[in-house]
DNA sequence: AATACTAGCAACCGCCATTGG
DNA sequence: TCCAATGGCGGTTGCTAGTAT
């Protein structure tokens, strides 16, 4: 025995909405709110369809300020950030770009994003053997993933995050607070927080406060309206390091970081932002 | 011009969390 | 404390427009 459905299905409209639907419902949140009950308010507005349907509707599309069209560069590295944090939390990442919902997000990440990274993976692993591909700990920066390279110039880094300073201090080799930058270049990983073209991630803003903005001051989504955000965005990252695999190349080398869709490490490769479709 | 294929996105589904009686 | 109702969210589906053959 399942739950009783939230509506009678046989009695309801489904589909698209027409512009005379979106009217209705528009003007009938606008003279009476919503009332606190999703359920009730299709009864009351004239509406033949269900209260969870009208509340996508409203909150995906005809609430003021939904902004629609084209993710700037900056929303690009916001999602990225955070989805490398939290995972598919559509609505805490929404939360963070003015005027987009989690459906917004998603959809944009499922059909542009990951994409765009899958080839950019593909492209780099088929052109850089010597990438690892061996599991990763998100949250833990791991050190060299082939054996140490001894006669080889050959070095290649994971890229992870970690979860605090005081575990950046513990790891070792290689530093963690000095990562590879191509051969034979060391530089700190505050100045990659100022490389916003290999690091936009790092680079963006201190992951920390977004976390807080999500959590302490219950910032919600357009579709988290009234909502509480889970705990689980707690696990806010103090800090982070990062390196990319470094065979020499410099320029030629990818950023390897942890999607957490499906395979252990995706690659940024350089020039990745620049390259962003309009 | 017709058909097949693909991408984008709105909407739905079902599960879990929260709330209030 | 229990339970039903409702809200909220992430995953998925299916329609449509655009593109390729």
């Amino acid at each position: 025995m399942g739950r009783a459905p939230c509506c009678d299905k046989a009695n309801v409209k489904r589909g698209p909405w027409s512009p005379e639907e979106d009217e209705t419902l528009k003007s009938y949140i606008h003279k009476h709110g919503t009332g606190g009950n999703w359920i009730a308010l299709p009864g009351k507005a004239g509406l033949r369809r269900c209260g969870k349907s009208c509340r996508l509707r409203w909150l995906n599309y005809l609430r003021p300020g939904i902004k629609h069209g084209a993710f700037t560069e900056e929303e690009d590295r916001i999602i990225f950030s955070l989805f490398n944090q939290m995972g598919s939390r559509w609505s805490v990442i929404a939360s963070q770009l003015h005027g987009r919902t989690d459906n917004d997000v998603k959809n944009y990440w499922n059909t542009k994003l990951k994409k765009k990274l899958l080839a950019a993976k593909i492209s780099i692993t088929s052109t850089t053997p010597t990438t690892t591909t061996s599991p990763i700990d998100s949250q833990t920066l791991l050190g060299p993933t082939t054996s140490p390279p001894s006669t080889s110039n050959v070095q290649n880094y994971y890229l992870g995050f970690s979860t605090s300073p005081a575990q950046i201090s513990l790891a070792s080799p290689p530093m963690l607070t000095n990562v590879g930058y191509g051969y034979g270049q060391t530089v700190n990983i505050q100045t990659l927080k100022h490389d916003p073209i290999h690091f936009p991630f790092l680079g963006l803003t201190n992951m920390s406060e977004i976390n807080a903005n999500a959590i302490n001051s219950h910032s919600v989504s357009p579709s988290q309206e009234g909502s509480s955000i889970s705990g689980s965005s707690s696990h806010a990252l103090d800090d982070k390091c990062g390196s990319w695999a470094s065979n020499g190349g410099g320029e030629e080398n990818g950023v390897l970081m942890d999607f957490g869709f499906g395979f252990p490490h995706d690659i940024i490769p350089p020039g990745f932002w620049s390259s962003r479709e309009s």
